[in-house]
RNA sequence: GGCCUCAUCGUCUAACGGUUAGGACAGCAGGUUCUCAUCCUGUAAAUCGGGGUUCGAUUCCCCGUGGGGUCACCA
């Protein structure tokens, strides 16, 4: 049998960090078994209909790696399908809810209910009310044939439920184990609606069924809605699949991932400067540990080490200064290609840098970098030095003096360097050093003031890298500069 | 409130029923470095409570307590 997992998003325009993880872990699953890992549009809710959701999903998922082998893909920015068992969209797939709504009707599984939506409210709160569990009362149920009939001659709206048995229902979850819950606590679910779109439940059961889904990885909310669909499976003779359910990603007060206590859509995060690789690391870990004294895998390792009985049953506080941390590591080993592919879209465009400087600057600023955004602030220096005082210069061993008969005798140095030398940082390193060494200056006395002269700032990049990056006439006109306030 | 479910440092987590309860992030204190960022060293910090079972419970069972989820013609 070949394993196949799912992530049915329902399109709202943002995916997100939780749905990240679910996606995440049937991926993991799925590739770790040389199975299939399916993407499936549920837009059954038309109230909630977003124009172009659906391609910038399928944008997001691409972008952090997450490809679908089955399911819709955008190709050439059109949006098509790959596989077999389509349509992958819930809204082309109609008719086919409809057709088993109709089977479940004629078997007796289900039934036509009739009430309005004010009536069901009423009910509802009467019921919450007398503190009673809120459920449908069955009206409905009770009405004869030629009542039914008469109403559906008279076009009456009607829904179609699910008529739950007595007794009680159990399933296996692979990571809580065995539930069980009496049937008296389920309502009657209504599977299809007045405008002949089904609800959830019934077009998951029917799709993940047509799909062949063997395993459904998803979040602890749906947890309660399993019996529904346990029972549902049941008597539409379906055989049952493998259920998961993964802990809830927590606020930092411990309920549940929402907006207004930060971003939670992987597109803000993206956007901030978090790269796809840090936030696919920092969310598999989030409920999920490979062993032990770790924290960066690569998404092949977490394939070969992911285990779902090893997923944590207890909620996760999404961390954010953990994931910047881990955001800096990233920066900082990323391959400069892949680096540079990321940060290129980060860079102020105002300064117009050349893809060279960008580079040099990327490769310099990298170690000092927690999110790609910082970069549009961090970068200005490289292009015009900013206003300072002259007092910055000096040393905190020493004296303006000092100051000036070193940054003249850098000058000179740069002034006589070829441009190959400013090729080499660690050329221009090592010569430097050298001009310190032989004369047995302390490093502070020349480093400090050479810096202060490029940067002008207190804190910055080394000046070896200032260098590097500056090139020789921008240097050496830093210098001068420098040189100038001194004497003036 | 009913039902379901969960429970190790502030946070993410590790620990065949036997460990001085480990690691990471954040914190604090030092050190290296021209500054920043790194890097290094050290430090503080947890098994929710009560009962069992056992020679021995973080680990198994029960009861509390606390948290979370869910109770729509939303997914």
């Amino acid at each position: 049998m070949i394993i196949k997992t799912r992530f049915p998003p329902s399109p709202t325009g943002y995916l997100h960090i939780g749905s990240l993880r679910t996606a995440l872990y049937n991926y993991l699953f799925a590739k770790k078994y040389g199975g299939i890992f399916l993407l499936r549009i549920e837009d059954t809710d038309r109230e909630r209909y977003v124009e172009g959701a659906v391609e910038s999903l399928i944008q997001t998922l691409d972008r952090v790696g997450l490809i679908c082998d089955e399911g819709p893909v955008l190709v050439n920015g059109v949006l098509s399908e790959k596989g077999d068992y389509g349509p992958y969209t819930q809204s082309n797939r109609l008719d086919t809810y409809q057709k088993y709504a109709h089977q479940l009707l004629e078997q007796g599984s289900a039934y036509r209910c009739f009430c309005s939506k004010e009536r069901l409210e009423k009910l509802r709160s009467d019921q919450q009310l007398a503190k009673l569990p809120t459920k449908y009362d069955r009206a409905c149920l009770r009405l004869d044939s030629t009542e039914v009939q008469h109403r559906l001659n008279n076009n009456e709206p009607f829904v179609i439920r699910l008529l739950i048995p007595e007794g009680e229902t159990t399933f296996k979850d692979e990571i809580r184990g065995m539930i069980t819950i009496q049937n008296s606590e389920i309502d009657d679910q209504i599977l299809l609606k007045t405008d002949g779109f089904p609800t959830y439940h019934l077009a998951v059961v029917v799709d993940d069924h047509l799909m062949g889904v063997t395993h459904i990885i998803r979040g602890e909310e749906w947890i309660s809605s399993v019996p529904k669909h346990v029972l549902l499976y049941h008597v539409l003779n379906f055989p049952l699949p493998s259920f998961a359910h993964l802990p809830l990603i927590l606020n930092p007060d411990k309920s549940k991932l929402s907006k207004r206590q930060g971003d939670v859509a992987v597109e803000d995060y993206l956007k901030k400067g978090y790269l796809p690789e840090a936030l696919i690391n920092f969310v598999a870990l989030l409920g999920f540990n490979p062993s032990g004294d770790r924290e960066i895998y690569t998404v092949k390792e977490l394939i070969e080490s992911f285990d779902l009985t090893r997923v944590n049953k207890s909620g996760a506080v999404f961390d954010i200064t953990k994931l910047n941390w881990m955001n800096k590591q990233y920066i900082r080993s990323l391959e400069p290609k892949r680096l540079m592919d990321l940060a290129e879209p980060f860079f102020n465009e105002e300064l117009d840098f050349s893809f060279e400087q960008k580079e040099r600057i990327l490769a310099v600023e990298k170690e000092r970098l927690t999110t790609l955004q910082d970069l549009s602030q961090q970068t200005s220096v490289y292009s015009a030095i900013p206003l300072f005082e002259k007092n910055l210069l000096v040393w905190k061993k020493a004296d303006e003096q000092d100051a000036l008969h070193h940054l003249k005798n850098i000058e000179q140095i740069l002034q006589d360097a070829d441009e190959k030398f400013f090729m080499d940082q660690l050329l221009i390193e090592e010569i430097l050093k050298k001009y310190i060494e032989i004369n047995h200056y302390q490093n502070g006395n020349v480093l400090w003031p050479l810096r202060v002269a490029l940067s002008g700032q207190a804190q910055s990049a080394g000046p070896f890298e200032l260098v590097w990056v500056l090139g020789k006439s921008e240097s050496i006109k830093r210098i001068q500069q420098a040189i100038q306030k001194i004497i003036s």
